[in-house]
DNA sequence: CATAATTTGTCAATTTTATTGACAATAAGT
DNA sequence: ACTTATTGTCAATAAAATTGACAAATTATG
């Protein structure tokens, strides 16, 4: 069906394409289980992304989403309206405080994260550690490498 | 700085959490090499997928991008218009013809894909044929497997 | 074969997601 | 001190994608 591509480079281009179709079937999927939570999906990237950054302020959550500061600034007072996130005040700067997830908060992403997490479950079996701890660093590095060199 | 994912389950979860940001990122860079195209990042995404198939349906092409049929309709209006795709009659269907890519049209997108292929060499190296391989692979399947059971 | 159900195309309205612009307050650099 | 850059905030706008509605063509089913 598809050109099976041949060089290294034609191989992690065709690789990449996929992440759009990826994303939007990820979508899909994940709109499921958000159903109920309220959460809508810039939410819930935000969410995700405290919970993995433990604390942040909105400028390390803009770099890590590779989003505008000022979308992720109204996402993030979402968030605090509906008291999934907390500030936290920032020794280093009266201003740019700090961002962390709540109880509630955590409790509602961790749920989803669960959902999800079930689905992989499944697929995830066919891979073995290796290659999935390579996906992982490929998808880590891939995003470093092209997000630095702006 | 992030959290390290310790299951092969929550490593996998994690690296498609990379997803968004990735595509992002991506987006970003993908935009300017579009400049002065004209062409959008959607038509460029359905250049892309009439490439990898050669020949296809609106319909498959739906199905490839994972977007909404009304949608693809209208990028696909838009490459007409612009001569960058034409239509085939398909001998099976007297609606839905296949849609392939004008000289012109593969001109373009062989121009966009060759200034990002660019991009990509000098990151490629830090990574073996096996790894490339293997992350062609998973994000093949992931997306197949996720899109599929719906 | 007839007819019901599904697929496909098309036009329009709407929603969601994200960007851009503008200005004030704070912080950092010189 | 004073200039420059960063951050927060509010508003307008644009881009990407979905939803709704209906007709034409196709496929499935009795």
């Amino acid at each position: 069906m598809t050109k099976k591509p041949t060089s290294k480079a034609e191989l992690l281009y065709a690789g990449i394409q996929m992440t759009r179709p990826l994303l939007r079937t990820i979508s899909n999927r994940v709109e499921a289980d958000l159903e109920g939570t309220g959460l809508t999906v810039g939410q819930r990237a935000v969410l995700e992304a405290v919970l993995n950054l433990e604390q942040a302020t909105a400028p390390q959550l803009t770099n890590f989403l590779q989003l505008k500061r000022q979308f992720v600034a109204k996402v993030l007072k979402e968030l605090l309206d509906k008291q999934q996130v907390e500030q936290v005040s920032n020794p280093r700067h009266k201003r740019s405080v700090f961002y962390r997830l709540t109880a509630s908060g955590k409790a509602l992403i961790e749920k989803v994260r669960t959902a999800e997490m079930k689905r992989l479950e499944e697929f995830v079996k066919e891979f073995s550690e290796e290659e999935v701890e390579t996906y992982y660093r490929m998808q880590y590095v891939l995003n470093d490498a092209l997000a630095k060199r702006s």
